[in-house]
DNA sequence: ATACAATATATCAGTTTGATATATTTGTCA
DNA sequence: TGACAAATATATCAAACTGATATATTGTAT
């Protein structure tokens, strides 16, 4: 079997849902996907092509006036090896959180510096979720789909963390009073 | 000023704590940070020799009988760069969930196939939370020290979150059951 | 008309991972 | 005591990926 990266599934999962370009995916990813996956394009229009190449996928030339563009869609051959990956078991979850880090480090700026890191954390969670929130809210009405229902079942997650994340900056902040006493 | 990557700050913010080797930053990484960051030994040791020559950290041998061993610690410089770091607003929190990329993904495999994944990931929650809850406990002890104080904050994010996977993992299970129904 | 934002593809240097190579020391079981 | 595995320790490299940039067209607002 060839050569086979996280990049290629997250490819073929996209065009298992319908046929896209590279510009439609990049987009997807940052906004269905955003709160669990990311990608540039340095990694999706190379990635691309060499599904391609493997048959993974078909290119059509889907140009409109004088706008280039180009859709991809899933082969059987790239179903069948996505559904291959789906069915093995997880490798790697990973959190990557520079905030936490900052945090880790704070003693050498001090319990002041650690606080404007945690207030700026809280206002970006505040907005994510309610973002979230108003996914959950317009997927209410598509749940009878199973697409949807997969989808929906990472918003829910998304909430939920979110939602912990907010409760541990009022207790860090909360705590840090205590200390300061 | 020299090129900076997040990789450059890791290092300092460890060396800021005590001198280590690369070695023993590794194992740092593995087992405090691991919550919430990674790092390869194909990153650590030629950002180390970087760092030396860029002045930010010295190098001294510590082989001890036929062990070679290198012993870094953060200079002045090295402190001043960190600290520059840390006042900087965060860039990028960033979380990479391949148990969420599989779920979302899973209408290929059907519903059977998310139940398997968001069990395993259950019990790896919960292992993680086991160890995350020994720490916090042994901290409990050293919470004068303001390295300490830093590490209790984000070994508590650790907690809040563990605990919201678990909750969303509960959730999600009885979603299912229903939409099965 | 003109400028700005959005659409669209593509490439590349720099960063990082994951695997592997090499070698020594320490611990453990028989 | 000897044998074997595990831990300690440094280093390198291909492959993967990011973030930035280049290029060009279309749509929108002033």
């Amino acid at each position: 079997m060839a050569n086979t990266k996280k990049m290629d599934y997250v490819l073929l999962g996209l065009l298992s849902h319908e046929p896209m370009t590279g510009y439609e995916i990049k987009k997807r990813l940052d906004t269905t996907l955003r709160f669990f996956w990311g990608a540039s394009y340095g990694s999706i229009y190379p990635t691309l092509n060499q599904l391609e190449k493997e048959g993974k996928v078909i290119k059509e030339d889907a140009s409109s006036n004088g706008r280039e563009k180009i859709s991809y869609s899933i082969t059987e051959y790239g179903k069948d090896s996505l559904k291959e990956w789906l069915k093995k078991p997880v490798e790697k979850d990973e959190l990557r959180y520079e905030t936490l880090l900052k945090l880790f480090f704070g003693n050498e700026t001090g319990m002041e510096g650690a606080k404007e890191h945690i207030e700026r954390f809280e206002e970006k969670c505040k907005g994510e979720l309610l973002i979230l929130n108003m996914f959950a809210e317009n997927l209410g009405q598509y749940l009878q789909d199973d697409t949807h229902k997969h989808y929906y079942l990472t918003v829910k997650f998304g909430i939920k963390t979110y939602e912990s994340y907010l409760e541990w900056c009022h207790e860090a902040k909360e705590q840090i009073k205590e200390w300061e006493k």
